[in-house]
DNA sequence: ATGCGATATATTGCATACTATAGTTTGTTG
DNA sequence: CAACAAACTATAGTATGCAATATATCGCAT
């Protein structure tokens, strides 16, 4: 039998990455509400790990700005307010911004292909109401543009961000935002723009792609 | 007596903040090597602690990609190449100019005469030929407008770039390289937009002052 | 001599035990 | 009764020990 050519090794997670995981997620769905004391003792029995892996967790949880521990006292989940949607999408912006104006210089036929295939998914999630799903490909469509720059420090920084993006979204709205046509229609033109390879436009329309959802975002909330 | 008023807490590090900040320093100044393996007993027996923080020293120098780590093998120090330049170079400059955007909406008259005295510190630290303090001094230039932005995500990033940018310069020069009249000029440049309140200008003139040095390192190298 | 497998060694990952410190309660004294 | 201090409790920080895993070494068979 043909074997799995990008077998990737089963990875079994480590007691710390099943840890920040589990924690991470409880964070952004809001079953561990902004504000909330963690206890390490409390989360390494339910998780059923010992205090290390917690403890290695909750750092990391930290530099992602999810969590703040105060040295000797306590950690507590950090708190989320109106004004971080101006401030996780005006420097999402600029990050991806730049990324497209790379990305138009260096892409390649079949990978703006791809990206007309990931758009034409988004626009059906869209069309067919399907909230997450289209959550999921538009941020789908992010990471390829981010990807093509091949900018390391941009991939980390945007994840970072987007996770504080959609906690903001599950934390104020208790749901995901509906994606709607217009982003369909911009993601097309920086897509056009690529095929131009004009690195201009390509920073205009992604600008134009996160300033317009945050603008409806400050209204909603 | 006066008790002084901003007294910090002399803030006892932490064995973890004390491994972080030593290995942190030897990684910068090429006291090790980048693809250097560290051994968490060695580091441990010459920093005088356990291996718990110097564990957790390795998470946040992972985080900060300083170091990569093979789960279950080994922790290498990261290499370091030229098109890194480019990458840092122009991640930075969009996140500052974003910042330059934003800052030049809320400065205030005095916070503007701050960074005219601290570009004037910065100009008699390149005509006097003290490459050292020039090169401190522009990045508080730099750090004053991040703050003056207030958003902690940019100055988070900012300063993450920051760090692997002196590593750079360290690595593939063994000194930090001369700032130059132009810099000085260019950041004159950016508080004459201040005061118009022009925050297109702003940006503008803050992504010159990144681009151009940028260009020189990639020049010298 | 070389390739393979078994055994030994080194090193990380995790758990537990110990220590230091912040916060709380309680007792004593004015 | 109020105020302070001492001891008690809870929790984080650090060290150490044990288990799992990867690498290296050695011996054996071909």
């Amino acid at each position: 039998m043909p074997v799995p050519q990008n077998f990737k090794a089963p990875a079994r997670k480590s007691a710390k990455e099943k840890a920040f995981d589990q924690i991470q997620r409880w964070i952004i769905d809001g079953t561990l509400q902004p504000g909330e004391k963690l206890l390490e003792s409390e989360l390494s029995e339910s998780l059923g790990v010992s205090r290390t892996p917690i403890r290695e967790a909750f750092q990391l949880l930290e530099v992602k700005g999810l969590v703040a521990t105060y040295p000797g006292k306590e950690t507590k989940v950090t708190g989320v307010e109106k004004e971080d949607i101006f401030k996780l999408y005006s420097t999402l912006a600029a990050l991806h911004a730049s990324a497209a104006e790379v990305a138009a210089k260096l892409i390649r036929p079949e990978q703006i292909r791809h990206l007309i295939d990931l758009n034409t998914e988004f626009e059906r999630a869209v069309g067919s109401d399907q909230p997450y799903l289209a959550m999921e490909t538009d941020e789908e469509f992010h990471n390829a543009i981010v990807e093509l720059s091949s900018n390391p420090y941009t991939a980390s920084f945007s994840d970072s961000l987007q996770v504080h993006i959609r906690r903001l979204k599950y934390v104020f709205l208790r749901q995901p935002i509906d994606s709607t046509q217009a982003s369909v229609d911009e993601h097309f033109a920086i897509i056009r723009a690529f095929q131009n390879r004009d690195a201009a436009a390509a920073h205009e329309a992604m600008k134009q792609n996160l300033i317009r959802p945050m603008r409806e975002l400050e209204h909603l909330i």
